[in-house]
DNA sequence: TTATATACCCATTGACTTAGTAGGTTATAC
DNA sequence: GTATAACCTACTAAGTCAATGGGTATATAA
């Protein structure tokens, strides 16, 4: 089975960052790079989703960046995941319904909703408080 | 994206079909091939892994075949699909840890356990019973 | 107005995963 | 001892994904 794509889980720990920042300061990639040990094109595919799916904004140019566009508490893990994977559907399009023959349907869709719950149950607030009482509050470089 | 293989869904699908047999009865994979329009060597495959996993017991010879072990309402769906595909998490081994590093672990840890804890909700006897439900008894060649 | 910084866009590579095929071997029934 | 069917061990072709890299557009600074 393959799994959340390490892309998804590196737009949860951008988004953490994003959020542990002063709200609406721009933070560039350059500088996330750096901090998180990923490269600039790297992390350009990941914000560019997060940016087309309208979770955060950025500006080009000196001084520009990436911010937050909502509170924190406000984004769900799950429409974050979503910017980049997609549908969170436990299988993949029943091709030609090879396998969804056998009424296996319902289960299938009861299992992407308990994914979904759990997804948007939990929120970015919710990571970065459990980041701040792992390793405490965050210095800025 | 993370998704069930096709092999693991087709594993419930064949289980399903093994629970709706006479009990103890053994079915070959030429039946198995015929009835679900799959080739003979792939659901070799498929039932191998079930068989290695204990799910199974396979005879062979002549009058040989599959059949279940248990009672239907034994199986999990949740033993049936890891038996295919492992453990169902939702992210890769950490591979360096370049993800997991800021206290998300508890986020997959837990997605991990609701997705095992739906899975294991599931018997295939609701399967079973949904299938009927839905398409009425089988008639067996 | 020119230079610099930065987001944005598009294409590519290399490694890995997976669906499906295929040839050969061992055990059981008749 | 022959037919049947499980079991074993590859292999191939297609797709996915992480990561890199070249180039463009737009904003600020000098």
């Amino acid at each position: 089975m393959y799994k959340i794509s390490t892309r998804g889980q590196y737009a949860l720990l951008i988004m953490t960052a994003l959020a542990e920042q002063p709200e609406g300061k721009f933070i560039s990639l350059k500088l996330l790079s750096h901090r998180h040990n990923l490269s600039v094109k790297y992390l350009e595919q990941i914000l560019i989703q997060l940016s087309k799916a309208g979770l955060v904004m950025g500006v080009r140019g000196s001084n520009g960046g990436y911010r937050l566009v909502k509170k924190t508490e406000e984004y769900t893990t799950g429409e974050i995941l979503r910017a980049l994977e997609g549908d969170l559907s436990p299988v993949g399009e029943s091709h030609n319904n090879v396998v969804t023959n056998v009424g296996n349907d319902d289960y299938w869709k009861e299992f992407e909703t308990v994914i979904n719950n759990y997804v948007d149950s939990v929120t970015l607030e919710n990571l970065v408080e459990k980041n701040k009482a792992d390793f405490g509050e965050m210095y800025y470089i």
